[in-house]
DNA sequence: CTGAAAGCGCTTACAG
DNA sequence: CTGAAAGCGCTTACAG
């Protein structure tokens, strides 16, 4: 390996002057920076990360704990989630640490702790906020930045991305009553977190909307997976009062509910109108397509990075909270 | 912060047994011992993880690089394969370094040399390798330990995981002409991977083995995702000799190949079969379901990570190369 | 069984 | 504009 002092060596001068000119300095000679970061190329020096991160107390790290509740965790949300928060983070030279474990888990605290403690990271990204998320309370007093997608009902400041959930279940409910449905179902994910609360109470206010009594039995909740949307669907069929429209938590949980749907011999669209949420996923292509309102996962990862990096930096920050406004995408799922 | 100073001024003693009692050397006295992990734990101790990089010259990280072809980068296999990375990692006390970037270009490069200069990681999990992949070569030259699903054509030693394609497809293939199909064709990815390469060695094995004279018309590539899949059976679909069948290159191809059969108006399974490869995203529930080669994703990411800590611990590895047999799932799409 | 000390490779006040 | 030196927090030979 390459280090400060053999590019100091080589020139001739101190350690100092070659570690001030890569820096960009400017109190080093025009002269001998472009000499020093020329040499520094050929001999492929790059500055030792834990050296400059010891020295720095600072990692220049971010991390995020991927939220598995089973070894098979194939969520197309959580790619594109992932590879946005990569870009954007080696976009300003951070690096991005990920860890996968079961929310609420003994082993999800073990991590928040290790990274903490040892401060492997400068930050933490968060999503799959809970109403009471003892993450957020835990970097709160570490006094650890972090950024969360979704708000908690926590008493804290909250720093972060929002999806505009109630907005976009206007757009969802006024759609499927303007398609003349009125017994509109809804599939969740656990009450705990704070997407089935903003969703469930975005549902409700669409009923309202459209005034629409709302029937606590066709409100059921599942895992955000296929195979809970699946299940949860089959409930809602093997009732009395079946719905004509199901609105779900997200794009997994719909394919599920279409899949229900086919076996009991109904076809979306014409039988049953079924939506999602989310927008990643193969949502285009399922058959029939499927209406969801899409988020831009990819940008949203990078906005809550660019937020924590100025967090970190103690920089202000332009908004603490950005809105987004999900994207009514009307597929065949819920169009006759 | 606490460091290892305060915790040996409160006990009174040197830093060095602080240090020897953490790490477990049988040369401390099981009273101190003791004594010191619990105080440790008591004060909220851990190491600082730059100071131990820097002094044991190692980062106890491994790293993945995200082959993102494009910022929507949501395919399901991606997030079970890093939960696979992330877990096993962790279960070795070792952190997964995660970035992301298009395979083949300069920001990919650029990533590998940071990490490898800098010493960021101690190893380096590659996947979607390419027959001549410039990073097995990269990293050889740099002796910096990787293993990698897939092999390349290159004269270099492998370590790593492969599936065994040529089986699967013979088990697939078979299955096809059983449902009196001949005419078969095949959606690939880019030909410089290996898994396309691979794939369509298969496919014509299968091909012969069933005594089926290959008709290039048949072949065709895309790129790995729905949209691409959707495409490129539209292609096939608009030919004079159409196929009976497709096998597909991976899961998300062949869920937008049957969006075109679909709009074709074809029935999948009765008019046309359609068979992915991987079982990961969604495929159990599609419509119909997919028929698909199965592979243990979580488990082969595990495999891979336990082979590299070997690597870099200088251990011996039980087996250089692991092959595993991916299982056939008959689903509806193939079966009449 | 325990401790004093060196040193990993940087960055950065400080002095000139 | 440049350099000598301190020190970040560990681990580990070495001495006792």
């Amino acid at each position: 390996m390459t280090t400060i002092k053999d590019v100091a060596k080589l020139l001739n001068i101190s350690i100092t002057t070659v570690s001030r000119a890569l820096d960009g300095y400017d109190d080093v000679a025009q002269e001998t920076r472009e000499l020093v970061i020329r040499t520094a190329q050929e001999m492929g020096y790059t500055p030792n990360r834990a050296a400059r991160q010891l020295r720095k107390q600072r990692s220049e790290t971010i991390g995020y704990i991927l939220p598995t509740d089973k070894p098979q965790f194939a969520d197309a949300f959580y790619s594109e989630f992932i590879a946005g928060l990569g870009d954007a983070a080696a976009a300003s030279n951070f690096d991005l640490l990920v860890s996968a474990a079961p929310p609420d888990s003994a082993a999800e605290k073990a991590i928040y702790q290790r990274w903490a403690q040892g401060r492997k990271v400068d930050g933490l990204v968060v999503n799959r906020t809970r109403l009471q998320d003892w993450r957020l309370q835990y970097l709160s007093g570490q006094k650890l930045p972090f950024v969360s997608l979704e708000r908690s009902l926590l008493p804290l400041e909250f720093i972060g991305v929002e999806t505009d959930i109630a907005q976009g279940y206007l757009d969802l409910i006024g759609h499927l009553t303007s398609q003349g449905h009125s017994r509109i179902a809804y599939i969740g994910a656990a009450p705990d977190l704070k997407i089935d609360h903003d969703r469930y109470t975005g549902y409700r206010s669409g009923l309202e909307a459209a005034s629409i009594a709302p029937d606590p039995a066709l409100v059921t909740r599942a895992d955000l997976t296929p195979e809970g949307g699946y299940q949860a669907a089959i409930r809602l069929l093997n009732q009395a009062t079946q719905p004509s429209a199901i609105v779900c938590v997200n794009d997994l949980t719909a394919i599920g509910a279409m899949h229900a749907a086919h076996e009991r011999g109904l076809k979306v669209g014409r039988d049953i109108a079924i939506a999602g949420f989310d927008g990643v996923a193969d949502s285009a292509h399922t058959q029939p397509p499927l209406t969801t309102l899409d988020q831009p996962v990819y940008t949203i990862a990078g906005l809550l990075v660019n937020m924590l990096l100025k967090l970190i930096d103690g920089k202000p920050l332009d908004e603490h909270q950005v809105r987004i406004k999900p994207n009514l995408l009307i597929r065949a799922s819920t169009v006759g």
